[in-house]
DNA sequence: TCTCCAGTTACGAGTTTCCGTAAGGAAATG
DNA sequence: CATTTCCTTACGGAAACTCGTAACTGGAGA
């Protein structure tokens, strides 16, 4: 089993509930932090110690509060971790049951298991911590689906920043002007257009103001 | 101080930090739930029995499960408690930290604080209850204010009704349409157009898709 | 009864979006 | 080198939205 964890989340009780958690399946070694960036030094100063951390468990959602912040959520921490460290087992814990959040953090940020908050965590943590352990991915239940997803809402950066755009206020002809200045291509009225009605067809929206709704409601912007 | 407190929220974790510090501040009876309509039965049953509870402490969000579901979220229980007894002491427990969405339970749904998880929860707990306990109201810090915004954002239920419909991909003809069908009025064309140009006025949305997308952001929707 | 007033409805002109068709350009294939 | 294919760009008519103006309605007050 793990010998050294992190757990990182904002909230003491949850902390404390996955200290004993991970103290009932035999880890000595607990460490906890409110802070993405006090995490982020810890893991990286344990390095440099020779004694480095081998499991992150980490929340999605940090407040801010007086102190200033580099990292302002998990996402970016997980990101930073996996990063400096490509074989630190990481663990994300949050409420958040999204789909596109799940596939992110997974796919695109380097998480190696997700379990939401919930009143299965109890059972579902220790199930991730030996199943992480053997190098195996691990979602909850409720996720479970979540990578395995149909490709039809596959969507790329482009497509993001287009409904970004539009959830900003622009219209066509404005964001073709603005991925122009951005040196964004495809960048013609005709392409705008067609790209979104393409993901008007894709995530069947009848009108811009649905496709932000939509877009928005599934987390992708 | 209070005495007999019941304590909401699908997180063993959370029920477990919120109940200590209740001990902490010498509540003795102290109860927990896992389930909005756990926590409704148990709250009307312990009236019956002529030892009411004096205080319920509720999360908002609560994860489906196997279970049949009654009530869905802490909003429905809190409304349902309050209709239920004009007396007793509500404090909401949530992560959520949208103006709206305090105005809303504060104002409409009858809670008498606002307790926003976080890393100030320890000590902003015990002063909600203080402050509750002698009929006060509390909010924490970082939702201090949402009680006194300006009312430039006053909406009424037609208004969300209207952008909701647009959200959803109605047009506004369809809007006008389906207003007619379910009697709401204004319903003509023309009264749909200059209500939706006064709200993106309001919120300085350019088009529908900004106005869904600020409504949304701040909860409204 | 008449007038005023606010809210609702109606209409029309200008703009933006929608959607089909088609031309241009680059890479892949033969 | 010609052909196919995919993507980008261009254009035009129909539909929807935007915005100003004006007519209508129902109630309050003189």
């Amino acid at each position: 089993m793990f010998t050294k964890v992190l757990i990182v989340d904002d909230h003491a009780a949850i902390n404390d509930g996955v200290s004993s958690i991970l103290t009932s399946v035999g880890v000595l070694n607990i460490h906890k932090a409110l802070y993405c960036d006090d995490a982020d030094l810890r893991v990286k100063k344990a390095k440099l110690d020779y004694d480095p951390f081998d499991l992150v468990i980490t929340d999605l959602l940090f407040k801010g509060d007086h102190r200033e912040r580099i990292l302002t959520s998990g996402k970016e921490l997980v990101s930073k971790l996996r990063k400096d460290d490509p074989n630190l087992s990481i663990i994300v814990y949050s409420q958040e049951d999204h789909f596109q959040t799940v596939r992110t953090l997974i796919n695109d940020c380097g998480a190696n298991g997700y379990v939401c908050k919930s009143r299965e965590s109890t059972k579902e943590l220790p199930k991730a911590l030996e199943l992480v352990y053997q190098g195996e991915r691990f979602l909850s239940r409720e996720v479970a689906r979540a990578l395995q997803q149909n490709r039809d809402h596959e969507i790329t950066e482009y497509d993001k920043e287009l409904v970004k755009q539009l959830s900003y206020g622009l219209s066509q002809d404005e964001i073709a002007v603005y991925f122009k200045e951005q040196n964004i291509t495809p960048n013609s009225k005709s392409s705008v257009e067609k790209r979104l009605s393409t993901l008007k067809d894709q995530f069947r929206a009848k009108n811009p103001a649905q496709l932000v709704s939509i877009m928005k409601d599934s987390k992708f912007i």
